[in-house]
DNA sequence: GTGAAAACATGACAAATATCATATTTAAAT
DNA sequence: ATTTAAATATGATATTTGTCATGTTTTCAC
């Protein structure tokens, strides 16, 4: 088994903060997990007896609105927290999450974590950073569903995607999303989004190959309104 | 000056976890602002330099969208702390606040606040919580905004304000918003607000008396799809 | 009290988006 | 390889929501 204190990947989340011998402790009780694309992590209503480090993959966290239709949240992918937010408010999850590639995760008991925030200051300050980082986004994108369009909500997604999680090789956008998936990202039909990625492709915005999206002009595609 | 340790809206938020001498050390360097209905508290983009205790009034927190019109995130209401989550990223503000009736704060300066999330590990572990909450709070308002209808979102708006925030003897809602506020927390045109409105009071949902709103159908209020 | 401004209200119409129908393409299973 | 199902795509149309115009009521300063 992989050991946390030699793992880079907890550089990229609250878990930097832990000292050598908590972490060493977490290594001695986690568990890791291969989940496979599409599987679900967790469901909505489900308790949460841990949290997840995504050590690589990328999956979605979405909550099924009351008309039938599954809103995406946030995106999470390797480095970050799963979970945490139930775990602090100690509440039933209330979003599900499912991989959206395959992913392996290392599932890292309740009581650890909770004695980690209860002994260690600095990692609990972390935590709380990244939390009114997660709020500011939230924020950010009630805004965005409230008052602007839904040509504008796509053109914001690309370009979060593209900065946020970035490209392959050849340009094109390493989070590779299902047609459903952009809609219920920009919170619209699934026809509506593929009309405008049509558009966006016919305004020489992108280009696809295949399900592969490739931005092909940044500029234009941040003007949009 | 009043003292913060007794103080009893100190009950409702985060501050409850301070110790006495803390307490003692925070009412030491506090100040005491009144703020007329209309002002704003702070503006997005603001450097605070603390963060608000709110003894009585109510504020909203809102943001200008890139089309002009401004968005309410959240109501928040005597009790609770306002700044604390660009105090806690050490950004400029991300939201306006801005107070819907006369208002009495609390100002605390920041190196007090900050003092204090160092040293006091379950002071530390509160404002989490809260801030976990709020998260959650939010997501649920992202679903809502992307996939229900204007219909839905009003009737939702005027339940929340129904169980947050009370009503007054006579029934009607303790918080009194304009249309125009009404609109902003819908995330809808103020026409839309209006129309929505007189219908909800054509269906015998609501009755109104002036601008307040006295719920008279809660139960069909919160069938509405 | 009176006039002006702001807030509220409603109709008419335009624009955005959802829904339904139906191809077409792609992926998956055998 | 062939079949089948799923995903993608597009047109036609209905519904929702926004915008503009205009009238009414309320609020507030003087």
């Amino acid at each position: 088994m992989s050991k946390c204190e030699q793992c880079i990947i907890r550089q990229f989340n609250s878990l930097k903060s832990l000292t050598k011998d908590e972490l060493i402790r977490i290594s001695g009780c986690k568990t890791t997990k291969i989940i496979k694309k599409g599987e679900v992590i967790f469901d909505e209503g489900d308790k949460l007896n841990g949290v997840f480090c995504i050590k690589d993959g990328i999956c979605k966290l979405s909550k099924l609105s009351e008309n039938g239709k599954d809103q995406i949240v946030k995106l999470v992918v390797k480095g970050e927290l799963l979970g945490q937010r139930s775990l602090i408010s100690d509440e039933r999850a209330n979003l599900q999450a499912t991989a959206l590639n395959d992913m392996e995760v290392c599932f890292i008991p309740r009581e650890e974590i909770v004695n980690d925030l209860q002994k260690n200051p600095s990692f609990t300050f972390d935590v709380l950073q990244q939390m009114a980082q997660d709020l500011k986004e939230a924020d950010d994108v009630i805004v965005n569903m409230a008052q602007k369009s839904v040509r504008q909500r796509m053109a914001e997604v690309l370009i979060n995607i593209h900065k946020s999680f970035g490209t392959n090789p050849d340009g094109t956008l390493s989070v590779l999303l299902s047609r459903e998936d952009f809609a219920s990202l920009v919170g619209t039909a699934t026809e509506s989004a593929i009309r405008v990625l049509s558009q966006f492709k016919k305004e020489g915005l992108i280009s696809t190959v295949g399900k592969q999206i490739k931005i092909e002009d940044l500029e234009e595609l941040s003007r949009i309104e």
